[in-house]
DNA sequence: TCGTTTGTTTAATATTATTTAAACGTTGCT
DNA sequence: AGCAACGTTTAAATAATATTAAACAAACGA
């Protein structure tokens, strides 16, 4: 890193342009704006970072960049990088925004059924049982029939969730997406 | 509502299972748990709600009832309902799940694309002029040219939002995609 | 028009989440 | 083994968010 000149100073107000409008969209889905500086700063960075040197970058504490750092292992938009002879651990960020997309989502749309789905598998026995028992009373019968059958369409929804995790992980959903549009843009021209 | 009775006991239990899914998903997608409440109070009522009834159904005051309300009308995942002759707003819960998916995640992926192409699209004629200028130190040069690629091939991944938003709002894809497995599955046995 | 009902805004309060500094435990090196 | 360099955990502090109660404003009906 040479001396602070113009186009250093320029360097730096563009990046962390870049770097914003990265935070900002880790923002929209609910993460913590540090946690997506953190990502932002090793995206951007050339060669795989430490902790220190994150600390350094953010101006945070180390105990920050060991939480963040860990939520984004976690969720597996960086990676941990081994190199001979450093002791300390060095970051990597994922590079590709398609990877990022499909880790990101596709581990929360698999905890949205399991959470759900299990819920209505615990629920549907249960309303079952109300309705079949003669002793329950005629209105409440009706509620739990219309609360069965309102789960019960739910489940399609579930299963669309599993099959979109799939599309994504295994069959490649959104290559096959850009390249389907540019084949129908070639053919409009 | 009639007496408390045992069945109607074990119908709110049930109840209440169901509405803990919804608010634990709304929390994994960064939604207040109790906007996820409300969506769910009014995804289980067969009738729409007043703010009132949603007060006394979730225990809260009415003031946080109204700003729940406001967001879940700006995610476009419950409705206003007119009925003649009633003075209080009504509200109804989107009931296609796969409505709610839409809505929820279309909305948000619109906002990562417009985030950040107007950031690249304000940075890369910044790091061109930083590349073409001859004061430019080699060093901050090859950085800017590195920048420059990196940005460059995420226009590439807006572009699969852009599509991903289409296909979901006007394509029908979520539907395709529960089609085209179901004939899979068919032609495997 | 006036009084009531309704929904919204506001300012204060309570709660939750984030951040830090320091203590701690582990690992690797000499 | 003993020391030094790390990363993690923790308890406390700070900051951010959510929540409430009360003031307010708008709409309605008599």
């Amino acid at each position: 890193m040479s001396d602070h000149s113009a186009a250093q100073e320029e360097l730096e107000q563009i990046h962390a342009l870049i770097k914003n409008g990265i935070a900002d969209t880790m923002d929209i889905y609910g993460v913590n704006r540090s946690v997506g500086q953190l990502y932002a700063t090793l995206y951007l960075s050339d060669e795989p970072m430490t902790l220190d040197q994150l600390r350094d970058e953010l101006g945070m504490s180390k105990g920050s960049m060991s939480l963040g750092v860990r939520k984004l292992l976690e969720e597996k938009i960086i990676h941990r990088v081994y190199r001979k002879g450093e002791r300390k651990d060095l970051y990597q960020a994922e590079q590709d925004f398609f990877q990022f997309f499909i880790s990101f989502f596709t581990r929360r749309w698999e905890r949205e059924k399991n959470v759900n789905l299990y819920a209505v598998k615990q629920a549907q026995p249960r309303y079952q049982a109300l309705m079949e028992d003669p002793d329950t009373p005629e209105d409440v019968r009706a509620e739990a029939e219309r609360h069965f059958n309102k789960i019960n369409d739910s489940l399609q929804y579930y299963r669309f969730l599993d099959i979109l995790v799939e599309e994504f992980e295994e069959g490649d959903l959104a290559q096959k997406l850009l390249e389907r549009h540019n084949k129908r843009q070639a053919s409009e021209s």
